[in-house]
DNA sequence: TTGCAAATGCGAATGATTTGCAGCAAATTG
DNA sequence: CAATTTGCTGCAAATCATTCGCATTTGCAA
């Protein structure tokens, strides 16, 4: 798996300081799976020493995001969702009505980036697309709702 | 163009209350082009009369989303944009660098809607779709910030 | 060691959205 | 019609994720 102190090399290699705090939150955003929110890896990093501030991992996520080793999602909870950027390989689709999500891989979505970056030289960072709808289950349900006008 | 009033038919026919304020509203939704956010029309309508509370445009934006007659999309400033169902014929690539948006049509999502239905019996409502990424100048730019490393 | 820039903690501020609740208006009933 | 139920509105307060200001601490370089 990760190197589990990938992140920590990485920012070594570009010469950005490794506070503690910020070790503890590369190595929880590296240990825990898929997505995770601020608040979560807060829970994270507290349970290793309490003396981490939720704004201190706000600002360490926004230093990942801009140097693109995570990326961030909106699945419509609220909180934004963080994950990896190697963990990226894939996306959501998101059912409005049970809030399930369906995972779908990488490729479904090259013909559109392909597309955008022909047609308007626009550089889709799709890495975490979040498509909302309806999952088959509730489709039926919606459907039945309706028909009987 | 747009009846002016065809919103408010649409609720008279499904039976709803179409209320002074809610009648305010919805003609200040249809009036407005493209995407606008809550406090938007909140603005527009309190032009109109003073006494229309922003609490009301929430729960009226909310009505209408749920009669699917508007869409909403967040197009990562904040604020969420509502948009007629009917002007819901294309989609944003959002530049993460100079915010720009540029608007790609309909069908190049054509594909992955259809992987998706026959896939994963998924109904993706694909009317408001936002992708974010670099556009041509940004992209550009990046590259010669990265390249000579 | 001295100094300065960068990082942190803390609590308060922000900004979009929601909610509880009392008052009102419209629709329904008898 | 009067009475009653149902639903809508305004208001102000509450939420919730995220950001800020600012005083303090830390890391690294000279």
């Amino acid at each position: 798996m990760y190197n589990q102190e990938a992140l920590v090399n990485r920012l070594h290699a570009r010469g950005i300081r490794v506070t503690p705090q910020r070790a503890m939150i590369l190595r929880a955003v590296e240990a825990m799976p898929g997505h995770v929110t601020a608040e979560e890896l807060y829970a994270a990093v507290q349970a290793e020493s309490p003396y981490v501030n939720l704004a201190t991992v706000y600002r360490t996520l926004d230093l990942l995001k801009s140097l693109d080793l995570i990326t961030d999602a909106d699945m419509g909870t609220g909180a934004t969702h963080y994950a990896l950027r190697s963990h990226a390989d894939h996306h959501h689709a998101i059912c409005r009505a049970c809030r399930h999500s369906v995972e779908f891989p990488d490729h479904l979505l090259s013909g559109l980036i392909h597309d955008l970056h022909t047609g308007y030289g626009f550089e889709a960072e799709a890495n975490h697309i979040v498509v909302f709808g309806l999952c088959a289950a509730c489709a039926k349900i919606e459907e039945l709702h309706s028909s009987p006008a």
